[in-house]
RNA sequence: GCGAGAGUGGCGGAAUGGUAGACGCGACGGCCUCAAAAGCCGUUGUCCGCAAGGGCAUGCCGGUUCGAGUCCGGCCUCUCGCACCA
């Protein structure tokens, strides 16, 4: 007799339960008005090819989301796409001579096929992939929509070049002076862009983060430090020439702090501001100087060691309250552009980086902020200014005002006198979307030599991607393009040149969400009465990568979107989960060479080369990268433990924010729980009464209650964390549950009733569903059901059950515990205080004392003082 | 430099101001087996003690409280974000 014990096999039963959702159509998201809406996403994938680890635990958090709510009688939309422009396309198509859409098409095709095997409960009708033209015709109308809504302009700007991908990028995209994907230092160059004015929106964006209340505090601040508002003064100063000529255009400078400009010793602008340019042509040192500063402003080492500098323009500033007082201006490498006017003038005494300027080249430093409690003579300036509050000196009118009403004060005069006024002023900056590149969305206009700058008319819309470029040289290859960009303008159809220029790939994934809505909408992006069923989305999750970028676009669209009418919306996400990375273990062999952890063996308790026997060296958990061999593939471990498995350890493992180190002991643990949930339901199944009959027990038993009791605090308590997204507790209460339905049975005392136990587990199996769909199926039918989990609503838990009638609470003696009481739940304070008095450990420990004070908490503890 | 977060057993981690270490991993001992795998039972913060029992323990120092991992003040360390922002 072949009495091998039999085993869950998930390769067999998986694709059977995922064939049956599909069958019945269980994820498709109901228009069911009805029933509360509820729309869950995870932050979409670029289609590498294959996925990791980290789509692993972001789709399994989401999929547990989705689940749960239908479960509790949500209409649920949860759907997948594919952030499939950019430039990894162009790099396989020059490397492996394949056509960009079909590198990405073929990964699609792969990574949905993976996605499917993990059992996600998407509905895979909607899906979409931001390089079909479908799509992207959209984004073309919403484009010319923009430029009518004057929120989309065209202008000269220095913008980042990125010399190795050979394109513009975006602020946001430049990390510590190097482009975000190559690496390379960025360049400075002037080219006309496209941009979005998403600092039209800057006040809004930053005052809704307050609404933002189920959005991790962090991302809230790292937007609002982003945006950047700052409350300042905009002072114009009148210039002279050495030989006292008025300049015909005064100096426009901003600052935060007007309070100090008795202090004033010198001006200062930025290397490519016009004046500085205008200086710079009339002097070679000063153009020599601005070029640079040109040079140097991009290199990362000299940004941060870079000492302050800067060349006397010959023209001086005149102090708008000391008419006398003439500023040297200067041009300097420390100012910025970008921010405020691009000029300042400086107050040495309470700006470290005036002071160090004016240590530098002999100018005067004028304290006029002194601390409360020091008199000014005790006061002086060494290496350090002081930029703490305090209040004004040497300062005429100011003199003795507090910081912030002297700041009011100056504002007023300035005001008065015509010279300045008050200005908020914003650190975001204009979002610049022209990327040149083919495999982007082809922004949807033309340049005409007679008519300028020409939208393409709506009706010729979509413009699309050649297919038939080549990828053999550097630059754009649409701009290579033989025929392409060659078109009849369409007001005066004499020749002219389409732009070459594609989006922004971000600018891709910041309406996709909106498109999910209505996704086969063919006339407009997003059908209103779609997008007002569904928007918000309910629950967005994906990495903290995305805080800044994504995030704060997406933002800026719906609010676009609004502006034209295609949502009734501005925040896209009314919640927010930032998940943490997985990372696993690195190894190296004593030529300091990575290895795979399928490399590596255990002998003797030390790590090893499997093949060789060679010591390897362990090092710390990492992210995952192909670099540093440290990866584990989904696919590998899906084809040998099941999808169930890999998502019960991402679950179980560490608090979801967390970075999650995988480990092949953890999952061989979680493989091993997957088995004894099957074992546990299997062995008793057929002892059982029909599936119907649950939890209709009378039997007041003591194993039969004890057993209702833990599966209704299971349910009680796994709901509670599922709803704070603790999913790892909520593994700990299943857990729980498990080793109480192993010990009832075990238990020599008295079996709980049939009837009991098959509520038990039919608990059990439903608070797995979410977690692990297919074994939850699989125990589900062998517990005789003939219905789906996934259609099978959530357990409620009975409230007289989650409490049990008698607890034990902890007796103590001055704050150290001495023993512990078993008491009727509620007890009286006076009952509680007699029981505890009378327990020998705590009279040994009160040593005959008596009691000076007993504090009683009731159901929670009893504190004897003596 | 500025801002945020985190420091708890061998490890991942639990703990509305109320029995610190739930749950899991690992380890150790035992059962089953010819043997193994799988499974099952038990032990597992640390020190003293044969035991009963007791001492010490949540990065460090202080404080509030009957009672502090949790609250307050001051340090240390680590991680992340921003960074010449006037």
């Amino acid at each position: 007799m072949d009495d091998q014990p039999a085993r869950y096999d998930p390769a067999e039963a998986e694709p059977r339960w995922q064939a049956a959702w599909e069958t019945r159509g269980c994820f498709r998201a109901g228009d069911n008005a009805a029933r509360p809406k509820y729309y869950v996403l995870e932050m979409f994938p670029y289609p590498s090819g294959r996925i990791h680890m980290g789509h692993v635990r972001n789709y399994t958090m989401g999929d547990v989301v989705a689940r749960y709510k239908r479960a509790r009688g949500f209409s649920v939309l949860h759907p997948m796409g594919w952030d499939a422009f950019g430039l990894p396309a162009e790099n396989a198509a020059r490397d492996r001579r394949v056509s960009p859409a079909e590198w990405t098409y073929s990964n699609i095709a792969a990574m949905r096929g993976q996605l499917k095997a993990m059992g996600l409960s998407l509905d895979w009708a909607r899906e979409l992939a931001t390089c079909d033209a479908s799509y992207y015709v959209h984004e073309q109308r919403m484009f010319l929509d923009m430029l009518d809504h004057d929120l989309a302009y065209r202008k000269e700007a220095a913008v980042n070049w990125d010399p190795v991908d050979q394109t513009v990028l975006a602020n946001e995209q430049v990390i510590d002076g190097r482009g975000w994907r190559s690496g390379a230092a960025v360049e400075q160059r002037q080219l006309t862009q496209w941009f979005f004015r998403i600092t039209a929106f800057a006040e809004d964006l930053l005052r809704s983060l307050d609404t933002l209340d189920r959005w991790p505090e962090k991302v809230r601040l790292m937007q609002k430090n982003w945006i950047g508002r700052s409350e300042g003064l905009r002072v114009r100063f009148d210039l002279v020439e050495s030989d006292g000529t008025l300049w015909p255009e005064p100096l426009e400078i901003y600052t935060t702090r007007g309070d100090t400009l008795f202090g004033a010793s010198f001006c200062a602008v930025a290397p490519d501001h016009p004046l500085a340019a205008t200086a710079a042509a009339r002097d070679p040192a000063i153009a020599a100087f601005v070029e640079e500063c040109r040079r140097a402003g991009t290199s990362v080492a000299t940004l941060e060691t870079a000492e302050k500098k800067g060349v006397e323009t010959g023209l001086s500033a005149v102090h708008p309250f000391v008419p006398g007082r003439m500023l040297p201006v200067y041009v300097a490498n420390f100012i910025l552009m970008e921010y405020g006017t691009g000029a300042i003038f400086g107050c040495p005494a309470h700006d470290q980086r005036d002071l160090d300027f004016a240590r530098k080249y002999g100018l005067p430093v004028r304290l006029v902020v002194a601390p409360r409690d020091m008199t000014p003579e005790a006061m002086s300036v060494g290496d350090e200014a002081f930029t703490e509050d305090g209040v004004l000196i040497h300062s005429d009118f100011l003199d003795g005002l507090e910081v912030e009403t002297a700041k009011e004060a100056v504002a007023a005069r300035l005001e008065a006198q015509g010279r300045g006024e008050r200005m908020v002023n914003y650190r975001l900056r204009d979002w610049g979307v022209s990327r040149q590149r083919y495999w982007g969305c082809p922004i949807p206009v033309i340049h005409c030599e007679a008519c300028g700058v020409v939208p393409v008319p709506r009706a010729d819309l979509p413009v699309r991607l050649p297919d038939d470029v080549r990828f053999d040289r550097p630059g754009n290859p649409l701009d290579h393009h033989p025929t392409w960009k060659h078109v009849a303008c369409p007001q005066c159809s004499a020749p002219a040149r389409r732009e070459t220029d594609t989006f922004d790939t971000f600018v891709d994934s910041s309406w996709y969400f909106a498109r999910f809505c209505s996704p086969h909408a063919a006339d407009q992006p997003v059908e209103r009465a779609a997008a007002d069923r569904w928007m918000p989305v309910d629950q967005y999750i994906g990495g903290v990568e995305h805080a800044i970028l994504h995030l704060l676009y997406s933002r800026f669209f719906t609010r676009a979107m609004r502006q034209i009418g295609y949502v009734g919306l501005d925040e896209p996400f009314a919640g927010l989960f930032t998940q943490g990375m997985v990372i696993h273990e690195t190894y190296r062999d004593a030529n300091g060479q990575w290895l795979y952890p399928e490399q590596v063996a255990t002998r003797d308790g030390r790590p090893v080369h499997g093949d060789s026997g060679a010591p390897v060296t362990i090092g710390p958990a990492e992210k995952m990268s192909k670099s540093r061999c440290n990866v584990v593939d989904p696919e590998a471990i899906i084809a040998q433990y099941g999808a169930d498995t890999a998502r019960w350890f991402m679950l179980a493992d560490t608090p979801p924010e967390r970075d999650s180190e995988w480990t092949a002991a953890g999952v061989e643990g979680a493989w091993r729980f997957v088995q004894r949930v099957w074992r546990l339901i299997h062995e008793v199944a057929d002892a059982l009464p029909p599936a119907g009959a649950a939890g209709s027990s009378t039997d007041a038993g003591g194993a039969s209650l004890a057993l209702r009791q833990a599966a209704h605090r299971a349910i009680a308590a796994v709901t509670e964390d599922i709803e704070a997204f603790r999913f790892n507790r909520g593994v700990a209460r299943i857990h729980e549950l498990v080793n109480a339905i192993g010990a009832a049975q075990g238990a020599m005392d008295g079996q709980p009733a049939p009837a009991v136990l098959r509520e038990a587990l039919e608990t059990l199996v439903l608070l797995i569903g979410p977690l692990m769909p297919h074994l939850a199926e699989e125990a589900w039918a062998a517990l005789g059901h003939a219905t789906l989990v996934a259609e099978t609503a959530w357990p409620a838990a009975d409230p007289t059950l989650v409490q049990s009638g008698e607890i034990t609470i902890a007796v103590q003696v001055n704050g150290k515990r001495r023993a512990e009481v078993t008491v009727p739940r509620d007890a009286a304070q006076g009952a509680l205080e007699q029981a505890a008095l009378a327990l020998d450990p705590v009279r040994r420990a009160m040593e005959g004392r008596p009691a000076r004070k007993v504090i009683v908490v009731p159901n929670r503890i009893v504190n004897v003082v003596v």
